[in-house]
DNA sequence: AAAATCCTGTAAAACGTTTTAGAAATAAAA
DNA sequence: TTTTATTTCTAAAACGTTTTACAGGATTTT
């Protein structure tokens, strides 16, 4: 039924240059001519050539072969992603934004997820990095430190973001204050008057969630108010977590984080399974979830990171690496938080 | 400070050539070479080569430049994925699932939004062609039928997900039965002893909403239950929404339904607006929203696309028409529904 | 008027593959 | 032994660009 696909665009260089009279080199340059400030090209054309040839490209539909221009220059336009998980709204949103600030910059962008796991980044980029991408933007898993250092070794540039690789030198970051993420859910805790604050969290070093930890015990501390920490095993966490809180509000704990998106998910779970109701039993602040409060309960609070901003900045860095200005830096950004209602109605 | 980056592979089929003293055909022979079925190498090369090939290839760490390959095949081992939104969890879960399995097959993906607008679609398609995709995944926008035949002329396969474009030949379809997800919405409402069911959308010809109407109406008429839905203006749809909850339920409507995305993601917010508790005063189906309900508020019901099984069927069949085995065809699949808990705890 | 400079343009190599058409070496058939 | 077939391998073209090095004519400078 079907035959091989026309697999070769239809109009080449080759064609433009003959429609116009001139040679393919020429077309080229005009193609690829920078503009002057009154629309000229800048160019080793003459301005009626130029327009001649540029109109006979457009007529005829002609579109730059991607593969000839990347096997000849090493350019793709092509920008490779890698989150844990797309499927995660906050990296869902990242991602759409910073495909979309890469598609009005003229670049493609590949999206991958790990899984948290480091044998799929690394596979990941392998095969980004075979398949020419001009650069990456990567909330790295623990200890991908060789991944970077292969992408470094290419001198395409990386920018980092979501999570830190502490020590790796030459990437851009554009991570989130933890701390101040930190302070920031006690301090919405304290502004609903809760006195003894309780944090869930799994075994790990991520910096992430440690700086996060520390954020809120310094805060707790400055506002005289209690602050005690749970730690459970990352891998039995999903189960355990619910008779943390049980025990919690035994104790007379009033406030709960969950300084991550996991931990957030299994404590909402969890709060869910034992029929608090919040906030009369518990409040909450929980981490890195999509603001959903509108649709569905609006009575959790959330610290996030501001999805647009990490997009810009990260693309913009990248892009600036990619073009040769612009230098890749650390960004540190401001948490944003939404307030659950304070009152039920 | 940084040069150029190094863009061509540091080892090319060349060095492989030289360094095991064949030819460079050869080379390319051996490496793109079928296996029988005790593991030979299918090609003219003796086996004794071939392996000698294969291991210096694996020793100096040789990777196919894929620019080079896809000037020279036509292929990209690339397939391009257009929804919505992918910031979407519904959307966001398809793309993961096809992302995994591409990547499982050898394949890179390539993921784009539309926001719903033609023009982004239109805008996408084009430059997915032009940057040599072999085939594509897509949720249609309404109107976009030019932009498929631009594929399809170009005879590169297409699949069809979550929307119908109707009348357009030759194109794989992966689609919800969506009749049977209106009729599931309302036996959930029956189930749970509704007796007059309310739905709002907002006016379209888009099938999908219009076949979930139908569906709905049909199953209450069989039902012997009262049925009535409202049809807002789309640009006000999330102002008006909330009058015509208030109004529906002073009419003693005592169940909803949200028989899309867009509707559900207004109509809970405008029932948390209104204060509605849930499910006393209002029982709610949603659609194609992904099922928090154990994190949130777990008294709304939704009905949504086994995601999963769209991206597995849609995978499946666009990879069958790249490899030219395997038919494009229309599969229409089972809607999946998560109940709301019945008893508020 | 000659030399130098500028403007407009081109030929050809190169990027790294795949693949066609055929060569050389070996084995089988006559 | 000679011919024919088979196995193993290679040369070279092609894919569609970009870019270097340079050519020829027009213009300016000396």
């Amino acid at each position: 039924m079907s035959d091989r696909p026309i697999v070769s665009p239809d109009v080449t260089i080759r064609d433009v240059a003959e429609a116009a009279g001139v040679s393919i080199s020429l077309v080229s340059f005009v193609l690829n001519a920078r503009r002057g400030p009154s629309g000229e090209y800048l160019c080793s054309a003459s301005q009626k050539t130029a327009e001649r040839i540029v109109e006979t490209a457009e007529r005829l539909g002609y579109h730059r072969n991607k593969a000839a221009t990347s096997l000849r220059t090493g350019r793709s336009d092509t920008i490779g992603v890698i989150v844990s998980d797309i499927s995660n709204t906050c990296f869902g949103q990242i991602c759409r934004k910073i495909e979309k600030l890469a598609n009005d910059a003229g670049y493609l962008t590949i999206i991958a997820s790990t899984d948290d796991r480091k044998e799929n980044f690394r596979q990941l980029v392998d095969k980004f990095l075979y398949s020419g991408v001009d650069g990456f933007i990567v909330a790295p898993c623990h200890g991908v430190e060789d991944s970077i250092a292969k992408i470094l070794k290419r001198r395409l540039p990386v920018v980092l973001f979501d999570r830190d690789l502490p020590g790796v030198e030459g990437v851009g970051r554009v991570l989130l204050d933890n701390e101040k993420a930190g302070r920031c859910a006690v301090r919405i805790l304290c502004s609903q008057g809760r006195k003894h604050i309780g944090l869930v969290r799994y075994e790990t070093d991520i910096p992430t969630i440690i700086a996060r930890e520390n954020g809120c015990r310094e805060e707790a501390e400055k506002n005289g108010i209690s602050f005690t920490s749970a730690i459970l095993a990352r891998e039995t966490m999903r189960r355990d977590i619910v008779s943390v809180l049980h025990n919690a509000r035994e104790e007379g704990i009033d406030a709960m984080i969950f300084p991550s998106n996991a931990i957030t998910v299994d404590g909402l779970s969890a709060i869910n399974e034992l029929g608090f109701s919040i906030p009369e039993d518990l409040a909450v602040v929980g981490f890195d979830q999509e603001d959903r409060s509108e649709m569905f309960n609006p009575w959790f609070s959330f610290v996030n990171q501001p999805t647009k901003l990490v997009a810009e900045y990260s693309f913009r860095m990248l892009l600036g690496a990619i073009k040769g200005d612009g230098q890749l830096e650390t960004k540190i950004i401001n948490p944003l938080y939404t307030l659950g209602s304070k009152i039920k109605k």
